[in-house]
DNA sequence: TATGAATGAGGGTTCATTCAT
DNA sequence: CATGAATGAACCCTCATTCAT
């Protein structure tokens, strides 16, 4: 008789890793990964220091892992977009309002890349930071140029600059945004397009 | 009646402190705050980590007195522009351009800022920040909801959320902007301002 | 009347025992004892590291039982040979080729105790190693100075250092000796042998 | 009038280096490298662990210094003897005089180098070890080959074994050595030589 | 003013060991 | 018998800070 394949016990470790980790990303958001001690993050999980190490390489290892998690779901997202073949303003609609599903579902991590991805991106380790800034930028610019192009966004304006100020726009909400907030992320993205695409001023 | 220059050194030469200012607050910009050693800021400046202890008490004192003087600066702007009774469009696009101003002039600062302030907040010592994050808070807030009652500004669009727009959009810019490049703060503000305002959609 | 095989387990797998020794002084040989986890030798064994504890109490009674081990069956022979009444040059020889005997028989557990054995002396758990040592000098020193009087040693020799120098002639060759190599351990012993009693130069 | 340069304070900070490097040394040889913490060199030396630090880079480099110093006096002696173009058998009996008297000066760096350089050399930063021990082999082998060919060194024993036989005689040496003794190390050398060139046992 | 040397508190990490399963 | 996970002590090392010179 063969044992059933029941609901309990399916994931021997991977879950408790995954607590782990989202434990340590809470923790690294909230001080910054250089003032957060490995101690901490223990505590928080409560466990001790050196209970860690069964689970992780290294402080670091922890790092990693939830950056290029956070990265890997990102990038799934936005490829689908990218593949879609819409219109550049679609697409910029499209890309904002993922951007900001993946702030709901990974603030932890999108708050500590914001925080650190420039230090660490001198690190041979974090390379793959650097490959996924210079994508990213591509995509932006890159849509945001046909926009121009297609005369859907203005002319007028450094285009670069423009670049990063929708960038810099999304992103930075990560450092305020709290899931289960008023607003869904979804609304949120509406009305900062709104802003973004129409301006705060009244047309008049 | 000017102060007498006396024989005796009371004040050990507050140029040379206003270079080691100006280097703490170079390096904790690159580096964050916790990632930089007092010994980092010696050797930059071309002295022993020790010798840093003659003109500052802490490291701690350091990050005080950058982010304090920025702070201090910064609401002499600021105050200037409030009291001058524009309406409220106007206040904005002085606060923004002044704003753009202080990021020029202490880079640095504004990028520890941005990085720091929310833990340092947490300290008593640095109480200060959290009143300058109020009085700030007030000002730009209070300016958006003048406009929105005397329909300069729309709406329809949720007040505290286009305040944290307008906020990171304006600030997170002192991550990226090098004085001395392409465009001046005054050029970067107008850009700005014509974005947050008008939006980057072509107008239909 | 031979001991009763009773049903239960009393003793857990001798043979797995001792395959787990023979690894675990084979780690200890080639890496020291302190640098030896016992996760490298779990490793080497086929298992985990907590695993280790159901054979053994801790990793020092690995430690303990190989050195023990060795050197029961060393004072065999030597018992053996020192009481076989040989004079002291036939002694001599035997001596040594039982102890090259001994270092391919047990080449692990003697460079450990070459590495080891001055320091664990320290320890009373191994005390043991003392009272061998005594017993081993006694035999060594004993027989040189019987051969002494005898005129088949030379006389004008610093005793002490004779015997040093021909107990390290011998043992220390198990840092370099490997079983089933060129030569067998009795040629070994012969020309180690031919060596220490009438020297490498030619006869003039 | 300038200062007069008296005895004092000549060396500001060598001295010191080499003080704790002895006192590092002599705990090395004494436990072990692997065994010895860094606080209790630390404490022989009184001072706190941590104060090491400003001293050296790492433990390892304590004791890459130690090896290398004398791995580099050694050479000098070596070389020295290996240049005067003396016949083997003179040649034999200089480096073992030389090697005993790196002995008497260098016990604890010998001692452990005996211990650890085996296993230490492995490690990229200790490759030296291996060259040395290949210009050391070079050295004894052929000087051992050159007194086979004069006919001054027996032909009838494998060199191999009479090289290691010479090589290890003479450094382990270094585990009982305690400089001031009873024997200078010449003194040392000559009985060595004695019992190494024409035997222990009576001419008959 | 600056140096050289040290302090001492902690931080990341390792590892022998335990124990429920 | 063996595993997986955790413990806790100790270890190497860093760094802000001090202080006599």
């Amino acid at each position: 008789m063969p044992k059933q394949n029941d609901s309990k016990n399916v994931t021997p470790s991977p879950a408790r890793r995954g607590e782990l980790l989202a434990t340590a990303a809470e923790v690294f958001a909230a001080q910054g990964y250089n003032a957060t001690t490995v101690r901490k993050i223990a505590d928080e999980a409560g466990m001790l220091a050196g209970s860690l190490y069964y689970h992780f390489d290294s402080k670091e290892s922890i790092l990693d892992e939830i950056l290029s998690t956070f990265l890997d779901e990102l990038w799934q997202g936005y490829d689908e977009v990218l593949a879609a073949g819409l219109g550049p303003r679609e697409t910029i609609e499209a890309l904002v309002t993922e951007s900001f599903r993946e702030i709901d579902r990974h603030r932890a991590a999108v708050a500590i890349y914001q925080k650190e991805s420039r230090h660490l991106a001198k690190q041979e380790r974090f390379a793959y930071l650097v490959e996924s800034q210079q994508k990213f930028e591509k995509a932006w610019l890159g849509t945001l140029e046909r926009g121009v192009a297609a005369q859907v966004f203005r002319s007028d304006l450094d285009i670069r600059l423009t670049y990063r100020f929708v960038r810099d726009t999304v992103w930075v909400a990560a450092s305020w945004y709290r899931p289960g907030g008023q607003h869904s992320p979804e609304e949120i993205a509406r009305q900062y397009l709104s802003m973004v695409l129409d301006g705060i001023a009244v047309r008049t």
